[in-house]
DNA sequence: GTTTTTCGTTGCACTAAAAACAACAATAAA
DNA sequence: TTTATTGTTGTTTTTAGTGCAACGAAAAAC
């Protein structure tokens, strides 16, 4: 048993309304033949009479009276579901499930989503972050609308909305001896330094990675991670530096509590932030509006 | 705006339960495409994408999800009345609107209405008492399911189910001077004792105006009233008799407050108590079964 | 009391909408 | 790269809803 005919309803709605089969088969420019049929077969699926017909037109039985209380209540829960939708499309209600690089999240946050949250306050957010590997993941399942990753791998399940340069820095906490290093650097000097990086399949981690086998290098890695937060933490105790692109850091170079310096070593500048979604998928009308913020956000490094 | 088509919510509901267009079809015994147009048909009438369709089958979006979450809201709330209405026709629910003339009220409440009250304990009613003009436009104009009066008027748009020779009879007080007549009773003899009687227009007092007039007497009436319960205790107190079907004062002879003689006179046999209802109109269950006790009740009168 | 009007209903022909059938493009699995 | 499965789209067929006309009943008008 499924729900009852709209037509039916409005049918019988509109005749007990109005009084008449025919007054109301007038209102709504059909036969009186229609309505009366209708109002019938509605009779006939729910078993039961519904209005008693006869010398004046028509009136409600008792059964009737329930079933048209329950039109009334079902109409008003209607409505308030098409408003729903509409805010739903308004953006003024929603959830956006966004997967990104630790990396990303203290800009994200603090930047195009701080904006884009006030522009549309009903919105809620998954956040989950991973590395590069996960993210792609997550967006492929669908269990993410968005990601953001660094160097995300060519993959024909994921489509690539922005692509940023994002060269890697050589972070230095600011009273540190290295922080006189002048730039250029050197890569030779890089290795000297104490460093704490990034694991592989981090993304900046398999990056690094990359240029250690191709200048056939190492570098002097006191520390190996997952956690970007450790990173940060053992450049302020000035425990050595580390490897990442400045967004990561924005807060704290602002802070004056890590500086950032250029290393003119090209493959250094190979890492790329990528705006990602699954190829194919149609997102929600939310999370196409927050991607447009996104891109805006990271196109503002491209100028730099 | 009225409701959404079964159809449609059907399909909708099936094609996310199964998580795919294809297996859904398969189940309701139709073919894929009539799934799909009739979902997309319903995502047109709502102005919102309801399911993401892609590579794995189907999943819900935002809106599909509160969309469905109003229908199985809504589908509760139709079992819910279908179960009202099993109940109104089992008989264990319903109302049944009574008009009846004052003196049926005492046989009536006590005996066939208790009776069937018992029967179906669900049922609720309406009892409105009138004269007997009362009671027919009551039934004519529908305010009342059914109708019980004394002596009614032939009329095309009312249907007598049942009537049943109600003679009028001499109530007196056990222990009055009166109680000593004998029976049979003669004329002129009654139009010595002061009495109470009904007005006209409450069907007894429109039959005893019709014997003053046949048998050119006057009654010697103290007590001009349209309540059957002033008649009772103007006996009772024994300020005189009056005139009223045995029927009307069953309790009252069990009692032993008031005793009823017979009076030969053929005129006071001519009242008659009267089952009505609407011509054509078709009764509620309720209403019918209840009319079927009555009749059984008003039976038990013809035999004596 | 009779006629007239208005009510809801029913039979039949017709039209418009829903469903079946078949083929298609896209995607995931092998 | 191939194969199988998914949802979709033309096209034809079938179904169900609709309009038209006439009917019987009943209230209203005369």
């Amino acid at each position: 048993m499924s729900g009852l005919d709209p037509n039916q309803t409005q049918y019988l709605s509109l005749a007990i309304k109005v009084g008449t089969i025919r007054g109301a088969a007038e209102l709504l420019g059909v036969e009186p033949s229609t309505v009366s049929r209708q109002i019938s077969a509605l009779e006939k699926q729910l078993g039961t009479t519904l209005i008693e017909r006869g010398r004046k037109g028509v009136r409600l039985t008792e059964a009737g009276d329930l079933l048209a209380a329950y039109l009334r209540r079902q109409n008003g829960e209607l409505e308030s579901l098409q408003s729903e939708f509409s805010a739903l499309q308004q953006l003024q209600r929603g959830t956006i499930s966004l997967s990104v690089g630790e990396g990303f999240i203290g800009d994200l946050v603090s930047t195009a989503l701080a904006l884009f949250s006030k522009e549309h306050p009903g919105i809620t957010y998954n956040i989950t972050y991973g590395s590069t590997k996960q993210v792609m993941h997550d967006v492929k399942t669908d269990r993410a609308h968005i990601g953001l990753a660094y160097d995300a791998i060519p993959d024909k399940q994921i489509k690539t909305l922005t692509q940023v340069k994002q060269p890697l820095r050589l972070l230095i906490a600011p009273h540190s001896q290295y922080a006189k290093l002048q730039e250029p650097l050197d890569i030779k000097e890089l290795t000297k330094i104490p460093c704490a990086i990034l694991n592989r399949g981090m993304g900046i981690g398999t990056l690094l990675n990359r240029i250690e086998g191709l200048h056939n290098i190492q570098f002097n890695a006191v520390v190996k991670t997952n956690s970007i937060a450790v990173l940060k933490n053992f450049v302020r105790e000035d425990m050595g530096v580390t490897f990442l692109p400045e967004f990561v850091v924005v807060r704290e170079i602002l802070d004056k509590q890590i500086i950032a310096k250029k290393i003119t070593v090209p493959e250094f500048s190979l890492g790329e932030s990528h705006l990602i979604v699954r190829q194919g998928r149609r997102l929600p009308d939310a999370a196409i509006s927050l991607t447009s913020y996104l891109q805006q956000h990271m196109s503002t490094y491209k100028k730099k």
